[in-house]
RNA sequence: GCGAAAGUAGCUCAGGGGUAGAGCAUCACCUUGCCAAGGUGGAGGUCGCGGGUUCAAAUCCCGUCUUUCGCUCCA
């Protein structure tokens, strides 16, 4: 354990070394849980971005991408079910120090019920035998028709209360039934406190007039809310997929480990339309589908897990997450949901808009259903990053840091290198070199200190080729070509590199492993 | 939000009432030149921030912000 946080620890302050991600306002304190992408960072982060756009939308026909805007019209979070959903009652307990969800401390209350009438059950199944109906027992039973009017009656009284925002009258209604916390038995509760995880913001200069708006906390409602017009503009006939990139915003009550969990962050999703009826079966494809692409990265297949879902959300009827080995611990780096029709009927309802797919074989209209597919980008970037830093042995017992990130994925491609940097010969050579490969590549130039200090510092920065000029170069038009995970180097011709790195970083080659 | 630990140079950290330190990194020059750690010189900090105690605070006290860990939450 001891060892992970350690690890976590440099995985951090390599991240800042080395212009990958600063810490949001720094020189005011910082801000909780923002952070900035750094020079490095941004690039990192947009061919991570870029690897998985060209995968959905370049490789897929019948998959198109759009850029929905963040602020979207008040109702889309009615329907959506977020204005309800998103924000939870929360209540602590003074002794134990323990935070629960208030309707939950009530919904537990009411399960304790549930098990005294299944007690009930099973004395009376046992003495009745054969002749024990179970409906008729529990509608005639004087004992259990007593729980169970109890727990509706606290169910209905509760959904009421929350319903009204009554929060004093919820934590009455925990004192009232006397419940205790689970941990310390004691009921000396806080008051009850209500967090909407949607940040809230004004549209209109002039507060008396202005309209309520929220950052979105999820960019599929951009999709959904569009889905009509994609479909008749593209043409586009079921199964179908649009895809998007962009930001969402949280008020997580709590945000921690680093980029892991930010209240503003970056998605990448899909929505997948298909045929009602065939919904589980393209939830199970794209399952695979997925976790093939994260495997084309490299960073080892023992390192993920997929975890289903017991308890499905409002909208679901089949959820998976990929897990990734984070270096605390395996956490949600994708989630995979079948959405069922919720989010287009809700809309439906909501807008008055009919959100269909005619299908000429039947004749008939429906509204699709919806599998999604949806990842962290700063997730990923995390899993990245932090697979990819080691720090290695050589044989000569020394040992050196090298961030052996996926190489389609490093924000420099290629180093520069002259021998020596008095030499005006090598030093003007090498920048022609650079000059050319540019145009194809991100590359960095570097002539400070011995040239195997150089090597070092690419590898700390993830620079997978570095290109080496020396007066041989000037003779023959050839370079040393370093590799950063073998550190092994081959003699080639100036006019085959572009070549050689090419093969190494093509999309093709990578998704395709 | 609660509890614990921490915050001193870009990074990792030492110092513990009396002039601000080290290693690495960085910059200039010299030397070397295909796998880091040669020489000389330089730059960089009102010790997270704000109060208090004191002749004197990086150091003691209080508050606050930020980070990490645990609890909690997570469509």
């Amino acid at each position: 354990m001891a060892k992970q946080e350690d690890l976590f620890k440099k995985v951090i302050s390599h991240a800042k070394e080395y212009g990958y991600i600063f810490q949001s306002s720094e020189i005011y304190d910082g801000l909780s849980a923002v952070y900035d992408y750094a020079q490095n960072g941004v690039e990192l982060k947009k061919n991570i971005r870029n690897y998985w756009w060209k995968a959905m939308v370049q490789m897929n026909e019948n998959i198109v991408g759009i850029d929905t805007a963040i602020f979207m019209h008040p109702k889309t979070w009615k329907a959506s079910g977020h204005v309800d959903a998103f924000s939870d009652p929360l209540i602590d307990n003074k002794d134990s120090k323990k935070r629960y969800r208030a309707d939950v401390l009530i919904e537990d209350y009411c399960a304790k019920i549930e098990n005294k009438i299944n007690k009930e059950v099973t004395k009376a199944a046992k003495r009745f035998g054969d002749a024990f109906n179970k409906e008729e027992f529990v509608s005639t039973n004087g004992r259990v028709i007593g729980y169970q009017e109890k727990i509706n009656s606290i169910l209905t009284k509760t959904g009421q209360l929350l319903e009204a925002e009554d929060l004093t009258g919820v934590k009455a209604l925990i004192e009232e039934l006397e419940i205790a916390c689970p941990v310390s038995g004691s009921r000396n509760w806080t008051n009850v406190k209500q967090f909407n995880l949607m940040f809230g913001t004004k549209l209109g200069a002039d507060a008396a007039t202005a309209m309520d708006l929220y950052l979105r906390p999820e960019t599929a409602q951009g999709i959904f809310v569009n889905y009509a017009n994609v479909q008749k503009t593209g043409r586009m006939k079921i199964p179908f997929g649009i895809a998007q990139t962009g930001k969402a915003f949280r008020n997580e009550i709590v945000a921690r480990q680093f980029i892991f969990r930010m209240r503003e962050f970056e998605q990448m999703e899909m929505q997948y339309f298909v045929k009602p009826g065939t919904d589980l079966q393209w939830f199970n494809t794209w399952k695979e589908n997925r976790l093939k692409w994260h495997l084309s990265l490299g960073l080892g297949k023992e390192n993920y897990r997929f975890h289903d879902h017991e308890k499905l959300a409002h909208y679901a009827n089949a959820a998976t997450d990929i897990e990734f080995n984070f270096p605390f611990g395996f956490k949600e780096l994708e989630g995979i949901h079948s959405r069922t029709d919720f989010d287009l009927k809700a809309h439906e309802e909501h807008s008055g808009k009919k959100l269909r797919f005619f299908d000429n074989e039947t004749n008939s209209s429906y509204v699709p259903y919806v599998v999604e597919t949806s990842v962290g980008l700063d997730r990923l970037f995390l899993a990245v990053f932090s697979n990819s830093l080691k720090t290695e042995e050589l044989e000569d017992g020394s040992s050196r840091v090298v961030l052996k990130l996926p190489s389609i994925l490093a924000p420099y491609k290629i180093a520069v290198l002259p021998l020596l940097k008095n030499h005006e010969g090598l030093t003007e050579l090498a920048h022609t070199i650079v000059n050319d490969l540019k145009y194809n590549f991100n590359v960095t130039y570097d002539e400070k200190d011995a040239v195997g200090k150089r090597y070092r510092r690419q590898d700390a920065n993830g620079t997978p080729f570095c290109i080496t000029v020396d007066h041989e170069t000037l003779e023959n038009q050839t370079v040393t070509i370093r590799y950063r995970d073998s550190m092994k180097q081959d003699r080639i011709a100036i006019n085959d590199i572009s070549t050689i790195v090419n093969k190494e970083v093509s999309f093709k080659n990578w998704i395709n492993k």
